[in-house]
DNA sequence: GCCTAATTTATAACCATTATAACTTAATAA
DNA sequence: TTATTAAGTTATAATGGTTATAAATTAGGC
């Protein structure tokens, strides 16, 4: 991690450890949308103390500042994305893989919600096969 | 239950018990996006005997005849709509209630996924708060 | 009315996530 | 540099929704 990085994380109040260094290395640039557990066992390899608690306190931190998106695409577990930039996800509902959309246009509440219920955050959900699982599925 | 529903469940393999057919009267015209433990409390009222066990089986049995829907919005647990028609919903983070919208203009997959993608089902997510809520909220 | 596969039930198991509490440490200031 | 302390780490237990199990019961076709 570059130092002007560390300085980032201080000035929000975000205590670094060699533990979170390890994870947000982990995470700068990653696409592919990890659970906590695929934190846990990447960290784990070079990093053996790691807790798993450790992972979640981490994640919810770095969540509350607004540095990672909890998804909920996957209904079996949390999902992180350290691109926080507005976009929506589709799960491939057999290998569990997620790909990034373009975020969809604005949501229409009917007339009697409109003004009433305050929107704080909206995304579209999409389930299907992948390629490759379709190509599975199919020579069974 | 009306006799002319009691043929159609059994036309499509769904055998009727006591308390099946007491669960399906709950959910008959029930716009209240129950939970599980929403139905077992309804129904163990009139039905002592009943098991959560057999909500969760019922549930998941009528899901897959596409008698209702299971949905995900609420991230604490299932929440189930006997309404199948093509919808959306919003829910209140704070007192949990969910709102029917109306279903949404169709998803644009990038044309990396386009043709590639089987789409099986999308939705569109809503958290907010409701204006009771919001009420609640503000006097706090 | 019989038969059998399906359903019900109580209970245990499961598993992702959160809470707990003792120990450790990063970051600040003297 | 060192002391201070609020915050973080860790192992472990607890939580809670959901699913699995297996024995007892029953709906619906014959």
């Amino acid at each position: 991690m570059v130092s002007a990085l560390k300085y980032k994380y201080r000035n929000i109040g975000f205590k670094l450890t060699p533990q979170r260094i390890a994870i947000l290395d982990y995470l700068e640039g990653n696409t592919g949308h990890p659970s906590a557990e695929d934190i846990y066992n990447a960290v784990a390899k070079k990093f053996p103390t790691m807790s798993l608690a450790t992972v979640y306190t981490t994640m919810g931190a770095l969540r509350e500042k607004g540095n990672v998106l909890e998804l909920k695409v996957d209904p079996d577990k949390k999902r992180y994305d350290p691109n926080t930039a507005k976009h929506n996800h589709v799960i491939c509902i057999s290998c569990k893989r997620i790909f990034d959309i373009p975020a969809a246009g604005s949501i229409d509440l009917p007339d009697s919600l409109t003004g009433v219920f305050s929107v704080l955050e909206s995304y579209v959900e999409v389930r299907g096969l992948c390629l490759e699982c379709q190509t599975v599925n199919a020579k069974k």
